[in-house]
DNA sequence: TCAAAAGTGTTTTACCTACACCCATGA
DNA sequence: TCATGGGTGTAGGTAAAACACTTTTGA
């Protein structure tokens, strides 16, 4: 290699579409912004990634600075680099989605003042975003919305113990549309990655329901098989 | 907006992943490089991208300086960003990938004088590349064989005419098994996205088979329709 | 006892898989 | 006439889709 080469520098941020489920409704992760550009506006969390750090690493810390959640696994799904989406200049972002179980604990601690606070907002009732996040959400619930049509990634939005129809409820509401529901349960248990709790659910004024859990060595036995094409 | 802001410069490159299929060998795009880093390696065709250009149009534009090649479709499909991905420092890179039709006219013209040449080169003889490029061509390589699962895409590959067992050695070399002839013709006719021809092969050396046509128009209908779950 | 959701089976249809032989053609 | 690939059908299994009523429970 020479050592005659210019060295070039770099500024691109990752922003998050951070999935969870709660009350019935898909939400998503939105923060405030306390800086500019774009103070005081809902936004993705998102920022400008080191030049020492890894994106994957990157999507990590700025998740946990900005929201205080931490150790939440992410996939990349899409790079928006329109010339303008950025009024700094050319800020290109890697966007990452992730699905997260609320799990009661739904107060958000953002670490960084970057931002003013951090708060799970129901995809149906978004307000306006700063830069192109509208699009970049858009993108990324298409993104779950098709991986869920043949990845049963589901669980990873519910509590540990959750019911047949609180399943179904949740695919109602990603793929939006109505479920049969002899024919949703058959699918589910037949995929034998549920096991069936000896617990029922508790607290409500009717027929209480079986309460299951999520069986993850079965279910990655299930989808290290490859997707096929015929025989 | 603010005016005091800082100005972001950024510098990241794009990379492309191209397939064409000939003589039954699934290839790709290699060029070689004339330019320091990693001058006369092979690697990607791949490019620094302007500042003020779409990353998608830098796609096209850097592919055809590269190769010659125009007007050429292609997909994002990951970006890569380790830190020392790029001796010159950091600089992240997007890749997109195309499948097209060779069509005889295999050769290639890069324009510009950042490559020494553009060759066709077989998946399966591939040379040590620049950069992280074997990373990035086995990620374009699992996702041409993941798409091709569940959408025909491999028609791109063709050319415009072509016998069924010629779609079916695609499918093989691209899923790398043996497909069972009668199920694979009894599947792909079934899609109706194929249109029989009233000619036949040519100058083979045993009974002719049928050339078909891809129905563009048939595929439009039958894939818009979303991917679904249950009912 | 009523309201609300839990839970449950069958039939039809479509598609996948496995499998082997005759046919047409040019050399 | 022979070598080479072209072309074809059937049976069995599995999964999807359509569809409606009874059961349990707490209020």
């Amino acid at each position: 290699m020479e050592t005659l080469l210019p060295k070039f520098d770099s500024v691109f941020s990752i922003d998050c579409v951070i999935f969870g489920f709660d009350d019935g409704e898909l939400k998503i992760l939105l923060i405030e912004r306390n800086e500019e550009p774009f103070k005081d506006w809902w936004a993705l969390p998102g920022y400008i990634v080191e030049q020492d750090e890894s994106i994957d690493h990157a999507a990590e810390r700025i998740l946990y600075e900005l929201t205080g959640l931490r150790d939440i696994y992410m996939d990349q799904f899409y790079t928006f680099g329109d010339v303008n989406r950025h009024p700094q200049g050319r800020v290109i972002t890697v966007a990452y989605y992730a699905m997260i179980r609320l799990n009661g604990n739904k107060e958000l601690k953002p670490v960084s003042n970057y931002v003013s606070k951090a708060v799970w907002t129901s995809v149906n009732d978004l307000p306006q975003l700063a830069f192109d996040h509208e699009k970049i959400f858009t993108r990324g619930f298409e993104k779950i919305r098709n991986k869920i049509s043949y990845q049963p990634i589901a669980f990873e939005l519910l509590p540990e113990k959750f019911t047949l129809t609180q399943l179904q409820q949740l695919y109602e509401v990603i793929l939006n549309k109505k479920l049969d529901k002899r024919n949703f349960r058959k699918k589910m248990l037949n995929y034998g990655i549920l096991k069936e709790l000896d617990e029922k659910q508790k607290g409500v004024s009717y027929r209480a329901a079986k309460l299951y859990k999520f069986d993850k060595r079965k279910y990655s036995k299930l989808f290290q098989k490859e997707l096929t094409f015929g025989k």
